[in-house]
DNA sequence: CAGTGGTCTAGACCACTCC
DNA sequence: GAGTGGTCTAGACCACTGC
């Protein structure tokens, strides 16, 4: 049960990566508790400081949560993921409205990945995975335009649903179905202009500029296991960055 | 010298906010060593461990940076604040060319700031100050138009300088010139068109994409000292965001 | 070498949650 | 009240920097 770590590392890194290690082989399902950091010291046979310090790094990661009084948990889903954070769709900007947009299904397909897909999930080269184009709308109107490629396995359980059965979130789809959980995730925004299918699709002019995010979704193990690109309006695309 | 915060809050939670406003009334200068923390510990009566951890949250915040063997330093400018960061201008995506852009001045002169600019800086209401119009350029050809913003105190030493002595990097000139340290910024991004002279200025388009930037950016004291609108071609923004 | 920050210990007591 | 994480102490020793 020791960390069999590079001993030249600091105890609460080797720690880090032992209890990161345990985590990604399940021994603590996400949402689980681990056990009181004065058993895992017991454990590993280090001070409270040190438990604490490893315990500290994790949370920094996002792997982890702690709640006071309650104990420390692996974490769930990703947060804070939606693509509509990018975009200003509201009427007036009033906050409080946590409208759940409404999806449209246009296809759910097998399909060979292409060498650029394929190099976001890092597999060797082309193979055959799986395909999604959908909408996402709100009740104002036009909304975002997303396609979605997975690699087969895990997701072959996608292909046995109808369209009219998928969830409006993925996310806690994939976990409860496909036994993947995505806990980080890397997007790059850019502007492009819409070629003449996106633009029918998405009720809008062909040639009319649009915000393009692409998304490659990493598992818990760090695995890349979803690429995404997903376009929207570039007149309702609005991001803030904060730097110090 | 103790911490007059609220006494409810741990104590290095007091002792940070203590040392942070000693920071801004200067007593140490940015780059500027502060005492050893063995030192800061017995002033403030506590353990080594407090006083590490308050140290270690002004180091999150950016304010200030620890060398192992040499000290803990007051931070000096805002470091990776180029707008540059956020468009691909570079021939062929080869990295370690640290080009500085050519900067040429289209305006620098008095100006009343309206009412947008003024709520941005948190003035009252419109009142004096300086307007800078400038463009920065790659050798590559197309660069970025950029309008900024500033209060009349303590920028007036701004309005002695002929156009051509101005730098190509304006936050170490405050700091050496105006005494003002840009510590943190906020930014935000959007897509827009071309108006007619604005493409003149930047030799595209009238109509054509770009992608704005809007910067408020604060001192070391937290006010916000300068406003900033940056224009850049949009079929060259490229900006990336990780999220976990 | 002296002086700095980095790691680690072995405790004590407090604050929060849940039963 | 039992169990959890949060705060704090008073030391020891290690690792890095620069004279």
């Amino acid at each position: 049960m020791q960390a069999a770590a590079d001993p030249r590392l600091p105890r609460y890194e080797q720690i880090r990566e032992h209890l990161r290690r345990r985590i990604f082989a399940g021994e603590w399902a996400p949402g689980a508790a681990l056990p009181a950091e004065t058993e895992l010291a017991k454990e590993y046979e280090v001070a409270l400081g040190t438990m604490r310090k490893a315990i500290e790094l994790m949370v920094d990661d996002g792997l982890i949560e702690r709640l006071h009084g309650k104990g420390t948990f692996v974490r769930g889903e990703l947060q804070q993921a939606s693509m509509f954070r990018f975009f200003r769709f509201r009427r007036d900007a009033d906050d409080a409205s946590p409208v759940v947009p409404h999806t449209v299904i246009h296809a759910l397909q097998e399909a060979t990945l292409d060498d650029r897909v394929a190099e976001r999930l890092s597999l060797g080269r082309a193979r055959r995975g799986i395909f999604i184009l959908r909408s996402r709308e709100l009740p104002e109107g036009s909304g975002l335009l997303e396609r979605i490629w997975l690699p087969y396995p895990p997701f072959r359980e996608l292909l046995k649903l109808q369209p009219k059965d998928m969830p409006d979130l993925l996310y806690p789809f994939y976990r409860s179905r496909c036994g993947v959980v995505i806990a980080r995730a890397s997007e790059t925004i850019r502007f492009a202009t819409l070629g003449r299918d996106d633009a029918a699709l998405m009720g809008m002019a062909k040639g009319a500029p649009v915000a393009v995010i692409e998304r490659t979704a990493f598992s818990l193990t760090g695995e890349p296991v979803e690429f995404r690109i997903t376009q929207g309006d570039a007149a309702k695309f609005y991001y803030n960055v904060e730097i110090k």
